[in-house]
RNA sequence: GUGGGUAUAGUUCAGUUGGUUAGAACGCCAGAUUGUGGUUCUGGAGGUCGUGGGUUCGAGCCCCACUAUCCACCCCA
């Protein structure tokens, strides 16, 4: 500022955020390639929302149940036209609001969409916790039949499958529908306020979301859940029906599944089936992909009574998945060809035969400066180009160019007629 | 919101009880080869030791604060 060394000022990313360098990149392009053709097989159709949505849109969404909690947990800001906007936490919300919004409903309400891209939750950062990160989701809507959800989950397999996982299971429960919660809920109120051995937390939980004390981590409490009251002795006849066809389809299709009577989801308008795929390389937050019915949503956002299902899938867990298990996508292919222009006179025409031979669709690595040849070549040889294409004036004033085959060393000289001709194939 | 760990070169990390000019490996650049890669050898560049204060004759090392980061709790759409 005044005198003195001027102080350089740096910039990291955003707390909780996170750059994909080249070296990640690949891992996301491949998730998204196999996602993508996946989701083609099965019909599901791309939709993509705006990362901004109202406020109220996903106040609503969750529910009254975590309302104070969840909206400290949202990026949410007033905008310069004194609209609460806030960025969103999940897709599911967006996707039933434009297909809402679009009329979509009103002529079929049967709709398979899937989306990917960058979620936003302001928490404290930890392994597998980001505050923006990636998800890949689908919905599938207006088919209350068991077999929607079953193959939500097999698509969910195939594509882990897809990716280069083995041995996975899904951990499959049913929750029942609004009735049959209650009742349950109330059960578990019960059967916790009957001991006095369970922690602070878990008495908080029993008020305000019992079934969250199955995921309480202390010991003694973790000892406790085992003797509580089981969802699935309250299921009603449609939601036991419903549970049986959807163990059935999955058991047909040769998915193996892990009945777990504790796995629960917090918000209200979950419904029958909820299921998860955790993977043990991910820490405490190892859950890396999720999903479940969602039967009462699309009217609570004020469409019409509309069944859902779906899954979405952490991105960046999966990949951390990945490393552990590893699962090393396919790298980007090399250049075939290496150009190296020895001098600045060879800039022209090595730039005009880089442009040739990319047009005839080959990956050309060029430097788009002059290299001397030794730092040229080990560039090349690091490259992993096949052949390298050097010329330098004495090249330039015969009309002729190095061609070096990199793999056995072997070079030649060939006229720039001949090197056009080549590059042209 | 709560608790613990960590912070030294581009990267991964050493750094003795507090002692002179802060090191290694990998990477990068260059030379050996004045226009030819991989292996090898030699050399070089690159550091406000996270920031600010304190203790001390002396601090990368000890103390305090702040910041960042990691992990866990809480929560988990």
């Amino acid at each position: 500022m005044s005198d003195g060394a001027p102080a350089k000022q740096t910039f990291q990313a955003v707390k909780g955020t996170k750059d994909v360098l080249p070296d990640i990149a690949p891992y996301y392009q491949y998730v998204e390639e196999k996602a993508r053709e996946l989701f083609a097989l099965y019909g599901y159709q791309e939709i993509r929302t705006p990362i901004l949505e109202a406020t109220e849109l996903f106040a609503r969404s969750v529910g009254q149940a975590s309302d104070i909690v969840v909206s400290k947990q949202m990026y949410t800001f007033t905008d310069p036209g004194n609209r609460s906007n806030t960025m969103r936490p999940e897709g599911t919300a967006g996707v039933v609001r434009a297909l809402v919004e679009s009329g979509a409903f009103k002529e079929t309400n049967q709709q398979k969409v899937f989306y990917m891209g960058p979620m936003f939750r302001y928490e404290r950062p930890q392994k597998g916790r980001l505050r923006q990160f990636t998800q890949i989701g689908m919905e599938c809507f207006g088919i209350p039949h068991p077999a929607a959800d079953a193959e939500t989950i097999i698509l969910s397999t195939e594509l882990l499958k897809a990716v280069g996982f083995r041995d996975i299971s899904v951990k499959l429960n049913n929750i029942g529908d609004q009735e049959c919660r209650r009742t349950y809920n109330e059960a578990l109120r019960e059967a916790i306020a009957g001991s006095s051995k369970w922690c602070p937390q878990c008495r908080e939980r029993a008020a305000i979301n019992p079934m969250r004390v199955f995921d309480c981590k202390v010991l003694e409490c973790k000892e406790m859940t085992a003797s509580l009251p089981s969802v699935i002795d309250f299921l009603n006849p449609t939601s036991q029906r419903h549970h049986r066809t959807v163990c059935e389809i999955l058991d047909a299709a040769g998915v193996p599944i892990e009945l777990d009577t504790e796995l629960v989801r917090g918000l209200d308008y979950y419904s029958q089936t909820v299921f998860e795929v955790v993977h043990n390389g991910l820490g405490a937050q190892n859950a890396m992909l999720g999903g479940g019915r969602y039967d009462y949503l699309v009217e609570e956002l004020g469409g019409p009574p509309t069944p859902g299902v779906g899954m979405s899938i952490g991105l960046e867990r999966l990949i951390m998945a990945m490393q552990a298990s590893e699962i090393i996508p396919p790298p980007a292919p090399p250049p075939e060809y290496y150009l190296l222009a020895l001098d600045d006179d060879s800039i022209i025409t090595v730039s005009r035969l880089a442009v040739l031979a990319r047009r005839h669709g080959n990956r050309v690595a060029f430097d788009c400066q002059p290299r001397t040849a030794r730092a040229g070549l080990k560039a090349a040889d690091r490259s992993g180009a096949t052949a390298a294409i050097i010329i330098g004036t004495s090249e330039l004033e015969r009309n002729v160019a190095q061609w070096k085959n990199l793999e056995n060393g072997e070079q030649m000289e060939l006229t720039l007629e001949e090197i056009e001709r080549n590059l042209s194939e």
